[in-house]
RNA sequence: GCCGGGGUGGUGAAAUCGGUAUACACGUCAGACUUAAAAUCUGAUGACCGCAAGGUCGUGAGGGUUCGAGUCCCUCCCUCGGCACCA
């Protein structure tokens, strides 16, 4: 090539437009989801569009997303990754309140700049199948499902203590309160926790509502038990435990003389000590206190009366009144309680331990009584010390003394004064008790869990509305969809219909969706009822059972049900010939070829929301036959938070990154590679503007290696065939040739370094897109690079084989420019229309292999050690004995000097290390 | 309190099984090119001692195991996240 012939600049903002077009013209990224052969469903949480803008952390973990679906499309498979908008929901209505535009109308805008955005940054997105959950037909099947719930006993009305977000003016799900820390004191290391609200960061209070409800509960252990099996984040799967929270032990009878019959249940993992129980508490909203009062004489009545009243209103007060006593701790709160008079026997020993009622325990945890062991149990333990109770030991440790009268004792021992069980360490003692007390019907052992049911209303505006229809006549002759559908209650279990639910109807299948009707004011009411209520014509509709005069559900449904059901929805996108029927929300065939989801990103903070969500969701449908698998992300990873300059990003702070500033500025290309360098992507980053233009650089030098005169890859890629007589769209038979003797004569031949270095190179890139270790992947290929350029100085010339595994193993991190060279430098001309069935992107290739032996052949550096410390480095064969290297290494001059005394040994790692240990 | 990440140069961060600590990049310094600057290229860059050869120290702290420890064990500290009057 002529040196002064100047090869083209690159520009980002050309060429990417010009291949975005492209792709999109040829379909490169629309698989054929009818009959694909090696389906692979990579998916990314789909955003929830914010009036902002696309954040540059949305950004950085869909390029994580996008390059480990460009590597899998590499391998063979046909990948499907779809995009959508999760636009429903509070955020989007909040932002809309905010400047006061409607939410119907804000987000038409929000969506086209959400998807102009996600076009920018060079993802292989299958647009064809995006989709809104705002989208009437969408939510006509976010509601289908819900009645399917319903139906299915899944979902029910309930009266409960809920929590209220006085900002949102809605009720929340517990999993929607996070625990944040007020007050921070340095020293005294206390930390006032309040409960928020998780969009807003309001405070939560309570309030006693009446609310749908999803059964999430009946599958709290298949939703414990199958973490063990799936392909998750660790992290992830711990936060779930945790919330599930289960807890094994025994439920226990207690007898008492407050009634006959009156048995007072206990619950407690620590069966063991039940010889150590001296008292019985009873949270304050106990059933059974009603009678104690009522049996209770005289001033004892009084006092009781008094306490119970007083202890619950303290709980409301604690939670509301507590949140600027910075100094105390929301732990140490003192434990107050009162003896009722009565007693209960304990079904071991039969002794008679006195029953109290106390507010350190809760009717909302176990069975709202537990036995009180102060010998064995910190609580119990401050409790009968405040009120003098005997403390009577029932283990004690293994090995030492225990003061009984100065702490609980909460570890393992053995039991004693346990009667027969004496002399038993903890584990047998308290298997030994449960087969006691299920033998001699007793008790039974028993689990009790954290996780609560899914509170589904939301007294809000922006949401599917609640497809559901509540009829006066029908709920006063006790009727329900139940009661007209006799053989559909035989299937579902009798607990889940163990609530009020005469007059509730959903609404015909056939006349979904309920569609949100355009409501002016949609402002949040603050009165319990969502704004629809006041629309009459939404309101006010026939009984599907009666027929009389009936009133719609006018709360809708929490956002997170959008979510929960989305992955679903994409491959059967009615944009799909084959869908005919809509009747389900997913077509039987399409599902069962695509689903579950192969690989599944996004961030932790939806843990034990979205995902926990997802896996009720797709497991209630499973027991309905709807779908079959119950599992619905098979692998998932969790991606790290992208920070700027060492702090959390926020619009406060004003260090939020727009990714449209650093697009134009560097172009997609560099800002993805960039992202993906800033540290491990498990781990999240640190965006540094300085940083950006090192990567800037190391792309530049990857173009102009590329485009250079010095590398021979015109011809090896055929070029001298011609453009007009090469057969379009078989290069990939090129580079197959090219892997074979027929390499091109112009072409030089790689010497055992280079073919070691390049291999080397594939193998850690290849493996680290594996486990999205895209930092180290991109710096293995800058020290190819530097190895490549060095050779370039040496010899002026790299293969074209050089060349183009570089743009291979780099395409996945930035498709537009690779793609680029590979077509016009490597390749020749685009076709320049849709006829021309020959088009084959870079994107379409097949990933390079890597020869283990070519990494391993040759010389090696071997490091020589004298006692544990490096002195000298020496390049051998590979392969060489123990004799060889301690021959060659002791007579280094670094190292002989140690060794003059002769005595002593040497310990060898084959082709590493060398290491003499001297005697002393 | 319990459970999980994490703590490594001036900075972001690397380091299969226990085997060269600081790869790669940023920044800084020096040099080349330039009238000059930018850009680009080359070199140096953990700390300390030394003219140098070379040496000593060094992965949050302190112990331990080992020929050899960022990595394993023990006792702590800090930090981020999850759970928590959970019986």
């Amino acid at each position: 090539m002529n040196k002064a012939e100047k090869p083209e600049s690159w520009d980002p903002k050309k060429i990417e437009a010009k291949w975005s077009e492209i792709w999109s013209r040829e379909g490169i990224y629309e698989p054929d989801l009818n009959s694909a052969k090696k389906p692979y469903y990579n998916l990314m949480m789909f955003p929830y569009p914010s009036a902002e803008g696309l954040h540059v952390g949305n950004m950085y973990a869909f390029c994580g997303s996008d390059i480990y679906g460009r590597h899998q499309r590499m391998r063979g498979n046909d990948v499907f990754e779809p995009i959508g908008l999760d636009g429903f929901g509070i955020h989007s209505e909040n932002f809309a309140l905010k400047i006061g535009q409607h939410p119907m109308e804000l987000s038409k805008k929000t969506e086209a700049n959400f998807y102009r955005q996600l076009h920018m940054i060079g993802n292989s997105f299958a647009w064809d199948e995006k989709l809104e959950t705002y989208d009437p037909s969408y939510y006509r099947f976010t509601q289908l499902i819900f009645v399917q719930l319903f139906k299915s006993g899944l979902a029910y009305r309930g009266k409960a203590t809920v929590n209220w977000c006085p900002h949102c003016l809605t009720v929340l799900a517990d999993e929607q309160v996070l625990k944040k820390s007020k007050i921070k004191m340095q020293k005294s290391k206390i930390d006032e926790e309040v409960e928020v609200c998780e969009r807003c960061g309001t405070e939560v209070e309570r309030r006693d509502l009446s609310q749908w409800f999803f059964r999430i509960t009946n599958y709290a252990g298949r939703l414990l038990k199958n973490l063990d099996s799936i392909d998750w984040s660790e992290k992830v799967k711990v936060a779930q435990r945790n919330w599930i929270g289960k807890s094994e032990g025994a439920k226990l009878m207690f007898a008492s003389d407050i009634e006959s019959d009156a048995l007072i249940e206990v619950f407690t993992t620590r069966p063991d000590t039940i010889f150590g129980v001296t008292f019985l508490v009873l949270a304050p909203e106990h059933p059974l206190v009603t009678t104690i009062i009522n049996k209770a004489k005289g001033l004892l009545q009084q006092q009781i009366r008094n306490f119970v009243d007083y202890s619950l209103k303290k709980t409301e007060s604690e939670r509301i009144g507590a949140k600027f006593e910075a100094k105390k701790s929301v732990k140490k709160q003192e434990k107050e309680g009162i003896f009722t008079g009565f007693y209960a026997t304990n079904p071991l020993n039969g002794e008679e331990v006195p029953i109290y009622i106390a507010d350190y325990v809760l009717m909302s945890y176990g069975t709202g009584a537990v036995m009180g062991v102060p010998a064995h149990d910190e609580r119990d333990f401050e409790f009968a010390k405040k009120y003098k109770l005997e403390i009577k030991p029932a283990i004690v440790p293994k090995e030492g003394e225990w003061d009984f009268s100065q702490n609980a004792f909460t570890e393992e021992g053995v039991l004693a004064n346990s009667g027969q069980f004496d002399g038993l360490t903890t584990e047998d003692g308290i298997q030994s008790v449960i087969n006691y007390i299920n033998e001699n019907h007793l008790g039974s052992s028993f689990a009790t869990w954290h996780l609560r049911d899914w509170i589904i209303s939301r007294q809000r505006y922006w949401g599917p509305p609640i497809p559901m229809i509540f009829c006066e006549k029908c709920a006063a002759d006790g009727k329900s969809w139940f009661t007209e559908n006799k053989t559909q209650i035989s299937k579902v279990k009798n607990q889940n219909l163990d609530w009020g639910h005469a007059g509730w109807y959903p609404v015909p299948e056939e006349d979904l969706p309920v569609e949100l009707p355009y409501v002016k004011n949609f402002k949040p009411t603050g009165s319990g009822v969502s704004p629809l209520a006041a629309d009459s014509n939404f309101v006010n509709v026939k009984c599907p059972g009666c027929g009389s005069q009936a009133k719609r559900e006018t709360d809708v449904s929490d956002t997170f049900l959008d979510s929960a059901w989305y992955f679903l929805r994409y491959p059967s996108q009615i944009q799909n010939p084959k869908v005919k029927s809509q009747k389900l929300p997913w077509d039987a065939e399409i599902t069962k070829k695509w689903l579950p989801v192969d690989m599944y990103i996004g961030g932790a903070e939806h843990a034990v929301l979205h995902l926990l969500y997802s896996r009720f969701l797709t497991m209630a449908l499973y027991d309905m036959g709807l779908v079959n698998f119950e599992e619905p992300f098979t692998k998932f990873r969790v991606n790290g938070l992208l920070i700027k300059d060492g702090a959390k990003m926020s619009k406060s702070k004003g260090n939020v990154v727009n990714p449209d500033d650093y697009i134009q500025k560097f172009g997609a290309d560099t800002l993805r590679c960039y992202l993906m360098f800033c540290g491990r992507f498990s781990q999240g980053g640190d965006f540094r503007d300085t940083g950006i233009e090192g990567m800037q650089r190391f792309l530049r030098r990857v173009w102009k290696l590329a485009t250079g005169p010095v590398s021979g890859n015109i011809e090896a890629l055929g070029h001298s065939l011609g453009r007009d007589q090469r057969p379009v769209g078989n290069l990939h038979e090129a580079h197959r040739s090219q892997n074979s003797e027929s390499t091109p004569s112009r072409a030089p031949s790689l010497k055992a370094d280079d073919e070691r270095m390049m291999h080397k190179t594939i193998k850690k890139v290849t493996q680290d897109i594996e486990s999205l270790d895209y930092n180290t992947a991109l710096a293995a290929l800058m020290e190819w690079m530097n190895f490549l350029e060095a050779k370039v100085s040496k010899v002026s010339q790299i293969s074209s084989e050089e060349t183009r595994t570089l743009l291979l193993l780099l395409a996945p991190f930035a498709p537009f420019m690779t793609e680029e060279l590979w077509q016009t430098v490597s390749r020749g001309q685009v076709p320049e229309t849709r006829d021309e069935k020959s088009f084959r992107s870079i994107h379409q290739e097949k990933w390079p292999e890597f020869d283990e032996d070519k990494i391993k052949s040759g010389k090696t550096m071997l490091i020589v050690q004298v006692d544990g410390k490096m002195r000298e480095k020496v390049e051998v064969d590979v392969g060489i004995s123990k004799d060889e290297a301690e021959d060659v290494a002791s007579k280094l001059e670094k190292v002989s000097k140690y060794l003059e005394s002769g005595k002593y040994s040497a310990i060898y790692v084959p082709n590493k290390i060398i290491n003499f240990v001297t005697e002393k």
